[in-house]
DNA sequence: GCCCAGGTATAAA
DNA sequence: TTTATACATGGG
C-alpha cells in the first residue's frame, strides 16, 4: 500500500476499486453523511472524520500516520484487494459478474462491534432514512459531543436506560431490545471482542442470546461489526433470489468472502 | 386510510 | 421444524 502524509492528511493510492458513495450507502453503516464538496464525514469511535476520493487517491483528513496505521487501514480494509475477491467470487458464480462490475467499489468497513450490533437491532423491519434518524437521536441523547456531532453511546451508558428513557428516540418496539443488548454487553455476559476469533457458529449463538437479535441481525453484526467476511446476512428478498435465480447457491461456495458475495447478490436483487 | 421497511418473538400447526 | 401474526413508527 502506497501512502504519504501531508499536513495531517493521509493520501492513499488505491489500486483496486473503491467507491465512497457505494460503500457508505449500501446499508452497512448509518452515520456517514455526504458534504456539499463530495467529501463524507462521520464520527467514528471518538473521532470526527472526513474523507474524500481524488482520482485514485483516497484522502483522510485531520489524522496522523500513527492513527492511520493503527486504525484507518483496518477500518477501510485498505490492505485487501477487492478486485481479486470480485474475480474469485465471479468464478464461483458467473451470474454475479454483471452486478459485481457495477458494485465492486463497495468495501466492507470494520466498524465498532457495539455500534454495529445496536444499529442492526434498530434496522429490523425498518427503512434506512428512519434508521438513521433513530441513531442520530440516540447519539445526541446519550453520546458525548465530538466536534459538530456526537459519539455513538457506549453499551454501559445505554444499559442504565429504561424504555421510557428511550421513548424520545421513537424506536418503537426496538427500545427494549437495545436495552437488553446494552446490559448483556456492558455486564460482559457477551464479550464482543472474543467473537472476532470465535468459531462462527458459536458467535452466532452468542449474539442470538440477546432479545431482539435473530439470524439476520447476528449475521450483520458479524459481517459489519466484527469483520467476519464469511458471514452471510440473508433477508426475505435474498432468500427468494437464492431459491429462484441463484438456485443451488449457498454461502459455502463463496468461502471466506461470502459476506462480499452477499453484497453483490443484494444489489442484483434490488436492481 | 393502507402499505411497507435488508426481522424477531411468540404461538400454533 | 416450519408457518402465521403482532410489533412501533413514519414516509409514500
Amino acid at each position: 500500500m502506497n501512502y504519504i502524509v501531508n499536513n495531517n492528511v493521509v493520501n492513499v493510492k488505491i489500486d483496486d476499486t473503491f467507491d465512497l458513495e457505494q460503500t457508505f450507502s449500501c446499508g452497512q453503516c448509518f452515520r456517514w453523511e455526504k458534504n456539499t464538496d463530495n467529501s463524507f464525514s462521520a464520527v467514528v469511535g471518538n473521532t470526527f472524520c472526513t474523507v474524500r476520493m481524488n482520482d485514485n487517491i483516497f484522502q483522510i483528513e485531520n489524522t496522523t500516520e500513527q492513527n492511520f496505521l493503527n486504525y484507518w487501514v483496518s477500518y477501510f480494509d485498505l490492505n485487501r484487494n477487492y478486485n481479486q475477491i470480485r474475480d474469485f467470487l465471479c468464478e464461483r458464480c458467473p451470474k454475479l459478474q454483471k452486478t459485481a462490475d457495477s458494485t465492486s467499489g463497495i468495501r466492507i468497513l470494520s466498524q465498532d462491534p457495539w455500534e454495529a450490533l445496536c444499529s442492526f437491532i434498530i434496522s429490523q423491519n425498518n427503512n434506512i432514512p428512519r434508521i438513521k434518524g433513530i441513531i442520530d437521536r440516540l447519539c445526541r441523547q446519550y453520546g458525548t459531543p465530538c466536534d459538530s456531532s456526537y459519539t455513538f453511546p457506549s453499551a454501559q451508558a445505554l444499559s442504565k436506560c429504561t424504555v421510557e428513557d428511550l421513548a424520545p428516540l421513537r424506536a418503537g418496539f426496538r427500545a427494549k431490545y437495545i436495552i437488553d443488548a446494552a446490559q448483556k454487553v456492558s455486564e460482559n455476559k457477551i464479550n464482543l471482542e472474543q467473537l472476532r476469533s470465535a468459531d462462527i457458529e458459536t458467535a452466532r449463538k452468542e449474539l442470538m442470546q440477546i432479545n431482539g437479535v435473530g439470524p439476520k441481525v447476528a449475521e450483520c453484526t458479524l459481517l459489519y461489526g466484527l469483520h467476519r467476511l464469511e458471514a452471510f446476512p440473508i433477508d426475505v428478498w435474498m432468500k427468494r433470489a437464492l431459491a429462484e435465480e441463484f438456485k443451488g447457491i449457498t454461502p459455502e461456495i463463496f468461502g471466506e468472502y461470502a459476506g462480499i458475495a452477499q453484497q453483490y447478490i443484494f444489489h442484483y436483487v434490488r436492481n
